[in-house]
DNA sequence: AATTCTATAGTTAGGGT
DNA sequence: CACCCTAACTATAGAAT
């Protein structure tokens, strides 16, 4: 998607990379959240951490 | 996406569900690969299970 | 570094096999 | 159920802030 399409191999200009990670992950958060809620999917989680702080992730909280 | 834009709620239709669940799984594994790829970024995982088996997923595998 | 804009790449609903 | 198809929908690249 996008205004071009882009290579898949591992952005190297920092700046770049930090951009698409942070659009990027909201994007997966989303579609994750999404999946549970249609699918009622539990334990769904999701780890991360590029050069940033990882983040954890539990879409519903049947277990909060 | 689709045909039709869909409400976002649990779909009460075991056989619907299942298939939306199969193609949405594909979708977000893929995502999440890319996202491994482009971004670097290490331990992605994710975990889930509608009806059926769980599935955990390591994008790029540094750790096998 | 996270967000907004928007053209366009990519995902998927519904229907079929 | 896994896969195909394609219309129609969403996510996001690039640029700017």
């Amino acid at each position: 998607m996008g205004r071009k399409k882009i290579e898949l191999k591992t952005i190297e200009c920092p700046k770049e990379k930090s951009s698409k990670y942070s659009k990027r992950k909201k994007g997966l958060l989303k579609k994750a959240e999404e999946m549970a809620v249609l699918c009622d999917s539990d334990r769904i989680l999701l780890v991360f951490s590029p050069t940033s702080k990882p983040t954890l992730f539990y879409p519903h909280s049947r277990y909060s």
